[in-house]
DNA sequence: ACCTTAAAGTGAATATATTTGCTTTAACGC
DNA sequence: GCGTTAAAGCAAATATATTCACTTTAAGGT
């Protein structure tokens, strides 16, 4: 009978290699990013990643998978207005660390993964703004479809990041008042 | 005195490798991409590849960048209208092949370049576009700005088609009469 | 057509990544 | 605590990537 053991050694492990393998990959961009260095850096084994990851690739995609679902909540301030704007700006300001913008690269390079990996992995985010926008239907404000916030809010902040498109707060508002004004017609 | 020798035999060199370089990348993922394996499936010899780009991260780039380069020409239809919708419904149509979306992963994940390089590499696809609106607004038509495209086509298409949500024309034609709606108002 | 030599090819040497078999450590159940 | 054994570590073996010294091919100038 095989008992995991998740604890303890083993979750340091992962959270140094992890760490590691964000580092690097940040850092030197995804080549250049190897097993033999991430165990390196992160005071460990170079075997003990191959057990347990195989391969580089497998490694940045858990990583990248669980780093994203490290689900920092989304605003709740008591009005729509006020939680898009909120959540738009942060987004920008973290756009617009290097770093980010790369962690975002490493995200896209690892997701040739299947269709039903990508949704499992996207899915408790969109549930979270779909729960942002359904508190502001049920204080009955006018709210737009997860859909048009991703078209309006985040497509733009996004693809201007990729662009090396500068972001600041007025940009982000700007884009909130678009998403808005398209229900409130 | 050296002097370059970049037809012949040696464009047809680059051309095989940055095809197969592609062709490994979008199949199996940016990992798993070597110099062995792009000479093999190029039929050439690793040492050339060695010798041209050093390692697979700039050979890849330069495929990337190039490819980025072939810029093919916007349409000319003879109204706003008409050329944005056909232009959005090739890129959805395009963005709905596999292979294409894993291509933009690509893309975004290898171009780590300066911003420089990045704008030189953007602004002949900015003054097409930015041509194609002027022609409109010669014609006295209601003409968006060149980057309000971005922010309600582009950046929506490829966000969709990154994040594995379906393209189709319909899509395509409401991202255009969305654009358009915020001039004429 | 011919010469010069840039750039590709070859095979062997070296360096690096990955696997394997075994030992040690410490997580989990009692 | 204590025993069992999952998971980490270590060292040596193997496989793969990269470099090197050299040869061959053919592009570009005459």
């Amino acid at each position: 009978m095989s008992t995991r053991r998740p604890g303890g050694r083993t979750a340091i492990v992962k959270a140094k290699a992890f760490e590691a393998a964000r580092a690097l990959a940040v850092e030197h961009g995804l080549h250049n990013v190897t097993m033999p260095e991430i165990a390196k850096l992160a005071g460990i084994a170079p075997t003990s990643l191959y057990r347990r990851w195989g391969d580089v690739g497998s490694l940045l995609m858990e990583m990248a998978v669980e780093r994203l679902n490290e689900t920092f909540p989304l605003p709740d301030e008591g009005g729509l207005l006020a939680d898009l704007t909120q959540w738009a700006r942060r987004i920008a300001a973290g756009l617009n660390a290097d770093a980010e913008v790369n962690f975002f690269r490493v995200l896209l390079a690892t997701t040739t993964m299947s269709p039903e990996t990508r949704k499992l992995t996207l899915a408790p985010r969109l549930e979270q703004l779909q729960a942002l926008l359904a508190r502001a239907d049920t204080r009955g404000e006018a709210t737009p479809e997860a859909e048009d916030v991703i078209d309006y809010l985040l497509a733009p902040l996004y693809m201007r990041a990729v662009l090396g498109m500068p972001l600041d707060e007025g940009y982000a508002d700007k884009l909130v008042r678009r998403l808005l004004k398209t229900i409130t017609i």
